[in-house]
DNA sequence: ACTTATGAGTAAAACGTTTTACCTAATAAA
DNA sequence: TTTATTAGGTAAAACGTTTTACTCATAAGT
């Protein structure tokens, strides 16, 4: 069997305690004792059990990673690299991660995710959509958690959010830029806090330069369904063929923005010469598309690590104030836009 | 606070250990005190704390998911696929799962995965290629793991295997029932022992139709590097500049097949008119190229459950001899091999 | 010289379970 | 009737830590 704290004591000639406070720093000892009780933990390669330290200090060392059902695709593999950026983060302080999916129709009482049962985790990070009900239920066992790309009306929730607005904003200023005049909006669930930010910002961008609000609702595909390249397909060709002058569509993600291309080709026209398409997310499959996707870069690995760090800070002090912290996207350029 | 095992011990009126009976059922108890016990725990919502059990059962409760750095890149959602499939199954049984990478050069004494020093897993799923020096010192450890897509010469190591050669097999008897005469190979990591059964299905089908082995020799680009699709471009130009009248290709990854796609386009022919490829994984980058790349479909999701339920068998009979279990592929038939 | 701090260390309690060893009463076997 | 056996239950030990409260020096402040 490995050594326990015990040997150790026994070994260096000290109680427990004394091993205990030089493995955690929590009160003074002599700089003697401490070297001779670190060179016994490294001859005997101690290392303190896990669960017995854990009942000791009633923590878990685990955080939980939460992400709905219908996020868990083969496809959507977003959320996938987010999860190894909060993993990334959670070693380096010496958590481990617990993942697990919520179903779409949640009941509280029914269909709680296993590790809030079992107390089994000090904190959670929340992928994207999330059914209000679990939160407040979060709320109610007052177990920290942080929101990521998601917010809810009236609720200052701790929460990491991509720059939406401003980077959609930025896109279709550089859309205007390369010349492009009717530029329509495609996308699905506008009612995501975080899709309606994008919408906002395509709207402000043309406002700001005179696009009249009336023709802005014209291009404006916008409906409440899951962001499928399939409803990119049919936005795109919708849009099209009532208004043969749009010459750019941007794509509230990827998938959408994917749909997009296929649906202008479908009509026979040309990807970027006829219409500049952009996305949003910059997800793997983008930049092996022909053309290649212009998009807004999310930094998921990044993401995923300001997600923990500021689960952390929670943990700390549960009853600080809610933090909402928003991370900039980059515009990044591809065939889809540009007619080199 | 949340109740315990003595709250519900004083309110059913039994000892503690009963209670811990009622919910372990490792022995005896009446129905009547049964029922009693449950509704108590059902009334006060009881359930016992993770850390507690695992102090007191001397088990962890999870497994460890461990995989090279290197398949840790943006592009290779493979694993992570694989990896939701571990999740699901241990779900099912009350696990937890916990991740780590493990770095090339790997040195057991220093980069140990953290989950093996503080003993909190009780077994492990390795993904792919890894050090056999971990894997010594794993044994040494006594902790149980099994392989995934991988095995090592003179050890019979649990794993789960794909059906490597069958599938390649049989991929090239598809291209010559389509008409293809000549069927060349593109791959890199040829020594690594998946890869390799690939390449010997494709070499034994070509032979087994009369091909000589001088010519199987020529049509074959195989490298020791990673597969990456630059790879593939690469083979492919090589490949068909020297032997323009190769037809077909079969990349020994969906990363080879689809740099193997930009090759041949790049030279200004067709896929799948001029030449057919085949690929093998079908990740999902694979369904969106143009033209959708033909492939094996490896069964992630069920490769992850099956990792889980050996290993699972493994734990409870740790000196089980060792099984190996093979899963098949199935042939997704897409546009790079079919002229409609 | 007398309190008061401070420093270094420890014994014992606590954390919430499971499990062992034992008890009693009732039933079955002789 | 006596003796095993079984069923149902429990007290207490065990798991390996952290933390609290306490001791005993020695140093510092009046």
């Amino acid at each position: 069997m490995s050594p326990t704290i015990k040997d150790i004591a026994k070994k260096a000639g000290v109680s427990i305690a004394t091993v205990s406070i030089v493995l955690n720093g929590k009160a003074k000892v002599s700089a003697t004792t401490k070297e001779k009780v670190e060179a016994v933990i490294k001859e005997m390669d101690y290392h303190p059990l896990h669960s017995a330290r854990r009942l000791a200090t009633q923590t878990t060392g685990n955080i939980g990673y939460i992400i709905w059902d219908g996020y868990f695709s083969e496809a959507e593999m977003f959320y996938s690299q987010v999860f190894w950026g909060v993993e990334y983060a959670a070693r380096n302080n010496d958590y481990y991660v617990l993942v697990t999916t919520v179903k779409e129709k949640f009941n509280p009482k029914e269909d709680l995710p296993r590790f809030l049962r079992s107390r089994v985790v000090d904190g959670i990070v929340i992928m994207g959509k999330m059914p209000t009900s679990l939160l407040d239920y979060l709320e109610y066992l007052k177990i920290p958690f942080v929101l990521v790309d998601f917010e809810v009306q009236r609720k200052a929730y701790n929460s990491i959010q991509f720059d939406n607005y401003n980077g959609t904003y930025g896109a279709i200023e550089y859309l205007l830029q390369q010349g492009r005049k009717n530029i329509a909006y495609v996308g699905g669930l506008i009612n995501h806090p975080s899709i309606r930010k994008r919408y906002n910002g395509y709207r402000d961008a043309l406002e700001a330069h005179n696009i009249p609000a009336e023709i802005i609702q014209k291009f404006s595909y916008c409906v409440d369904v899951e962001n499928t390249s399939e409803i990119g397909t049919e936005g795109a060709v919708q849009l099209l063929k009532k208004h043969p002058e749009i010459d750019a569509i941007f794509g509230c993600t990827d998938h959408i923005a994917l749909g997009v291309i296929e649906g202008i080709q479908k009509l026979g026209r040309s990807v970027p010469k006829d219409v500049a398409v952009i996305g949003f997310d910059d997800i793997p499959i983008s930049s092996y598309n022909k053309p290649k996707l212009t998009t807004l870069r999310v930094p998921k690995m990044s993401v995923g690590k300001e997600a923990f760090n500021l689960l952390l800070d929670v943990m700390k002090k549960p009853d600080m104030k809610s933090h909402t912290r928003i991370l900039p996207v980059e515009l990044i350029i591809r065939g889809s836009s540009q007619c080199n």
